[in-house]
DNA sequence: ACTTGACCTATGGGTTACACATAGGTTTTA
DNA sequence: TAAAACCTATGTGTAACCCATAGGTCAAGT
């Protein structure tokens, strides 16, 4: 099968696919004659196991990584549970700093609505910014 | 002052005070002589500005215009508040897609406490990631 | 006076995971 | 047989910087 039908029963573009067989996580067949990748239907399994992985939260790097193991016959799964438990409170950083961030910006909507429009007058640019303040850790 | 002096000021690297001179949201005055870039206490206060527009959301682009209007001696507030607006409900977005990655992973770590470390056999790369469901929207 | 170290300049490449544009070859279909 | 649909490889763009390079400048110590 082509790029477009791989692409279409894993249900990415297919950018997508050459982009991962160019990061060297799929290794297409090649047709002699017009050099056309040829995608067989372990390909899809590899493929929709990618996919997983990148909602888990991999990138893409780590999954060629994975894949390679799995390649070689090594388990991946201790490097995958390496990585996750790693990844996991990274994630859980940034969902503070977000949530951090939305409260600033719920905060500034809502002071703002008892503030006036004014122009820049040298002092200040815009109050509502220039009255936010300025030293807080993220 | 000279680059590293206005990089100390605002607590930023030189080199993201060159990256906005560059994108054109600082515009210092050149030495005469050695062409070293001079910056007024006013780029303070703007760098500063920039920086808490950063805190609020705002991308570098945005935060020109903001600028801009306000050197021309328009109010940026309406701008402000319509860009802040717009983009907190994304946040929220943002924020609701980690948490769910979070509880992939936090499932995921979890269900593997009771699953082999299987070499790859052909049918499943790992386990870990093949048991997981395929179909889910963000 | 001179060297050293700290600073400056401009330029270009790297990061992430693709999307998109280009130019041209191939296959399928009407 | 010609057009539509697909393929190829290559290069560029995205966001917000960081880092490396090569070379000029400045302040301080010997």
């Amino acid at each position: 099968m082509k790029v477009s039908d791989i692409a279409r029963k894993a249900e990415v573009t297919g950018e997508t696919v050459r982009h991962y067989v160019r990061e060297g996580l799929l290794a297409p067949e090649r047709h002699p004659d017009n050099g056309y990748q040829l995608f067989s239907q372990q390909d899809v399994q590899r493929l929709r196991f990618i996919q997983r992985a990148r909602k888990l939260g991999f990138s893409v790097a780590e999954v060629r990584d994975i894949l390679s193991h799995a390649d070689h016959g090594d388990s991946p799964c201790p490097l995958v549970r390496d990585l996750l438990a790693h990844r996991l409170p990274q994630v859980r950083a940034q969902i503070n700093e977000l949530q951090a961030l939305a409260a600033r910006m719920e905060r500034a909507l809502e002071s703002w609505q008892y503030m006036p429009d004014a122009a820049p007058d040298g002092h200040s640019l815009c109050r509502l910014i220039d009255s936010f303040p300025d030293e807080q850790e993220s």
